[in-house]
DNA sequence: CCTTTGGAGTTCAATCACTAGACTGATCAC
DNA sequence: GTGATCAGTCTAGTGATTGAACTCCAAAGG
């Protein structure tokens, strides 16, 4: 949507947007947070042009929030997962996110993130009030409770868990969920 | 930016950013929660074309983040401020807000924010340690560090603070402000 | 070896959004 | 009434996004 910069702008809101503020960019790290890796996989669950998202994964791997590394599978592919730096946007996702359920919250689906140290849901931001903490990436499991409109692509399918975030989603659960219909 | 819809996606984040994610926007509430209510001051501060403000105005008022009001001191001009549901919005954008700020601290100035009844420093997604509590914006009150670089606007100037969040520019502080240069 | 398939892009024309700047109509200070 | 300011609107030019078609490569099947 951006596009761009907001050169005149001295704050940090400005300068996050200039990161993840782009039409698509966040949408890719989430999917990226729940364990999407392959282009294939973001394309089929964001439904984004091809073009765009090559542009996104590469400005998110310049801009040091996702890796690009080749896929130990398939020769000449690769997977993208996000940095350590990448994964400090996770508080200030999920709490766009939890706005975004709230706001809207009665006909669509919601999707809850437990902490799995205390099995506590996370409030605003990733913030487990049990154990005082913001539940890193690596703590947290996400289930999507399902609705009649949920989409029934396989990386949507094999997304409703409840599974851990970051766990890659491997070839067999795509597949699995295409398969024989 | 982005401009439109992700009517795909049926996750809280892509609700969200249909309402917010439109280049400007996120800036505008921002700007709308230092207390900036005039068109003009939007306009000086944020160095954005009158059109796309315009637009994204009426937007955010269409969609109940902001109020529209008559200018008591001008008949024929109005006034935008945020609504109870738009300041929902304020733990989303302090943590993306404070996450721009760490990523890219070094050479860019920093602004803090205070809960005021007890003093602390908020922790990412406007979260009071000492309170156990989100710090509505009407306890909140804000501080721009100045550097080399700031902004010398003079909504810029009057929001360096400290000043409490929400409360109104007068004419009289951009004029001063601006005033006898 | 040859062909086919599917992933991961790239390229292209058409569309849409954004931008800067000129313009308008209303209000206000003088 | 004149000029200045504000809040917009309009318009033309630019840039981003889109969907479709196209390419290149690796692996699988025969």
């Amino acid at each position: 949507m951006l596009g761009n910069d907001y050169e005149g702008q001295d704050c940090g809101l400005a300068r996050a947007l200039e990161v993840i503020g782009e039409r698509w960019t966040m949408l890719i790290l989430r999917d990226a947070f729940y364990g999407v890796q392959r282009f294939s996989d973001f394309a089929v669950h964001l439904d984004i042009p091809r073009a765009v998202l090559t542009d996104r994964l590469r400005a998110l791997v310049e801009r040091g929030l996702l890796e690009r590394l080749p896929d130990p599978d398939h020769a000449g592919r690769a997977l993208y997962r996000p940095t350590a730096e990448g994964r400090t946007l996770w508080p200030a996702l999920h709490a766009l996110m939890r706005w975004g359920t709230e706001q809207f919250g009665d006909g669509h689906a919601a999707r809850y993130h437990r902490h799995t140290v205390c099995g506590t849901d996370l409030r605003s931001g990733a913030y487990c009030p049990v154990c005082d903490m913001v539940a890193p990436l690596e703590e947290v499991e996400s289930e999507r409770v399902p609705t009649e409109a949920s989409r029934t692509d396989p990386v949507s399918v094999a997304l409703r868990g409840p599974r851990p975030m970051l766990a890659p989603l491997t070839g067999a659960e795509t597949l699995a969920a295409a398969g024989p219909a």
